[in-house]
DNA sequence: GCATGTCAAGTTGTG
DNA sequence: CACAACTTGACATGC
């Protein structure tokens, strides 16, 4: 069992950078590539950073976050690493980060935010996700990261129309990204159910989400999710995948979507202990919620 | 220094 | 019908 970070730190001093477009666009061209370029140094040597800090940890996964480049993909303000007065050294730094991991066996992963939406019936919405989908796949390639993560998107009322178009468009995807690309169950739409077929006729694996699976429940057990979906990564020889959270105002009173700062380990899964597979901790205390959960499991 | 408002993007459900 | 919630700050601005 091996269980993974999500994005940020609570108390350790890895920070990420951003800008926004609006922010870029006041800026002559040369002063923005300036800017961007020493946002991006940054970040990467804050990935480094962050993985260096996970294994300090013993923790085996990292969620890098999407605009670890940002704005890299923005019709007004994106640029490339060639564009960039430092993009040599970022170049590097990535290649450290694809070794450092690869040697520690951390694994990576990114998870795009609701702004990419592939089954989506509007043209312009599919293009500028395949658009940030092809950017994290070229990233991901770079730092070795083995999983994209998506969420299926909205149903427009009618599921099973949603999700073949998301199968059409995922045909015309670059190898790159097709190879990497996983789904999510959601906690208000799509369940373990509703996108097994998809992930069996496409061959993607499925992230099986066990809190979304509680708020947006579909029948199957927790251990039939998780065994269904396990079947969706041995069939590409990989190892599963799955999210924990735990509810923030607790399971009985009001909304219980909301992530709370830690895990309660009577939300985790008997049916996970012992197994092959990573944990992404999704928790609001961060590097301190994973350790404590390794601890409280007696890991 | 510190408080506040803003930031590319989609979709759904709530008030 | 407008707006918050998802992930969640970080940063620019103004006092």
């Amino acid at each position: 069992m091996r269980f993974g970070l999500c994005c940020l730190f609570k108390e350790e001093k890895v920070t990420f950078r951003t800008t926004t477009a609006k922010n870029l666009s006041l800026l002559s061209l040369d002063l923005q590539l300036q800017k961007l370029s020493g946002i991006c140094l940054h970040n990467v040597s804050n990935l480094f950073l962050a993985l260096e800090t996970v294994q300090r940890f013993g923790i085996g996964a990292f969620r890098i976050m999407s605009p670890l480049f940002p704005r890299m993909t923005h019709p007004e303000v994106g640029y490339t690493l060639a564009d960039l007065p430092d993009g040599a050294d970022i170049q590097q730094l990535l290649d450290n980060i694809r070794k450092f991991a690869q040697q520690n066996s951390i694994r990576l992963s990114f998870h795009p935010d609701q702004f990419v939406v592939l089954s989506s019936p509007h043209v312009t919405v599919v293009e500028n996700s395949i658009r940030e989908l092809e950017y994290q796949a070229m990233l991901a390639e770079a730092v070795g990261a083995e999983v994209i993560n998506v969420h299926a998107g909205g149903v427009y009322g009618d599921k099973h129309l949603a999700l073949s178009r998301f199968g059409a468009v995922f045909q015309g995807l670059s190898e790159t990204l097709r190879s990497r690309l996983t789904v999510e169950n959601d906690d208000i739409s799509y369940t373990v159910r509703d996108l097994l077929p998809l992930c069996r006729e496409l061959a993607v694996p499925l992230v099986y989400d066990v809190h979304h699976h509680r708020c947006n429940p579909d029948g199957l057990t927790v251990a039939e999710a998780t065994e269904q979906a396990a079947e969706t990564w041995r069939t590409v020889g990989r190892e599963q995948y799955c999210h924990i959270s735990s509810p923030r105002n607790g399971w009985s009173s009001g909304d219980p979507k909301p992530h709370a700062d830690y895990i309660d380990p009577v939300d985790f899964p008997d049916c996970w202990l012992g197994r092959e597979m990573t944990v992404d901790v999704e928790a609001k205390a961060k590097e301190l919620a994973v350790v404590r959960l390794m601890q409280d499991l007696g890991q």
